[in-house]
DNA sequence: TCATAGAGTTAGCCAAGACTAACAAACTGC
DNA sequence: GCAGTTTGTTAGTCTTGGCTAACTCTATGA
């Protein structure tokens, strides 16, 4: 877990689903991401070493502060582009996976410049 | 080399390369790019059995049609979107690191948009 | 001519992050 | 209350793509 790109996927993951549902488990992340449940297991115990998250017998997986931003900054990162590449003509679903692997890679000068221009030009 | 990112990085510093001089050799690559000689010595043999470059003892190495097509096709993306970056006011170095990393992640549906888009507003 | 430098390769290591197989523990329903 | 399902973990494997050490081969120059 040493790059961002995994662990920011799973983080952004385990914010989504908690929106959606009371309770995050693992194997919800393993539906959700596709991966298998030992990977996510194996994950989880990173991103609880690391701070990201917490496990609790009754709320299940649950974001720390610190992973709470990282995931959100990220989150935040996805709809924005997102909308931005749809705007532009792209389809949904291209858009989506594009801006999924954008988010991860460009740096906080870059995406602002962009949201900033994409705020100047409308939409 | 069954991932996109890497080999399209070692065919983009070949391109890159073969413009500045006339014969591009392992070595070469190995300096422009840091990292070492038996990580180079091995890409270039997977692109060699992917059939992405040729060796001649007295060329070096040399692009194939179909390492050259992907080549330029990253070597496009990359210093249009350098470009796009800077216009919305990035600082050059952020703006060639960001291109780098998004140059292999879009889609061709995506990157075409963007062209459009800034074709259309100008700089 | 022979030493040395430079280029490239071979062999083997490491880390990240996926995987399967197999097990353990807990919850559910008859 | 016991059987079977669901959840999670442990153990160990694989692939990608870096690395170093150590070798070979070629070319150069004193």
């Amino acid at each position: 877990m040493a790059y961002d790109e995994s662990r920011e996927m799973y983080l952004e993951t385990i914010l989504i689903l908690s929106r959606k549902s009371k309770t995050v488990r693992s194997v919800d992340i393993s539906e959700y991401m596709g991966y298998s449940k030992p990977s996510v297991s194996r994950a989880m115990g990173l991103l609880k070493d690391g701070g990201y998250i917490e496990e609790d017998y009754r709320e299940g997986i649950v974001l720390t502060k610190k992973g709470r931003e990282i995931a959100e900054n990220v989150y935040d990162r996805h709809i924005t582009l997102t909308k931005m590449l749809e705007a532009l003509g792209v389809d949904p679903k291209t858009a989506a996976d594009d801006a999924c692997k954008i988010e991860h890679f460009i740096s906080d000068t870059t995406f602002s410049a962009i949201k900033a221009h994409f705020k100047k030009f409308g939409e």
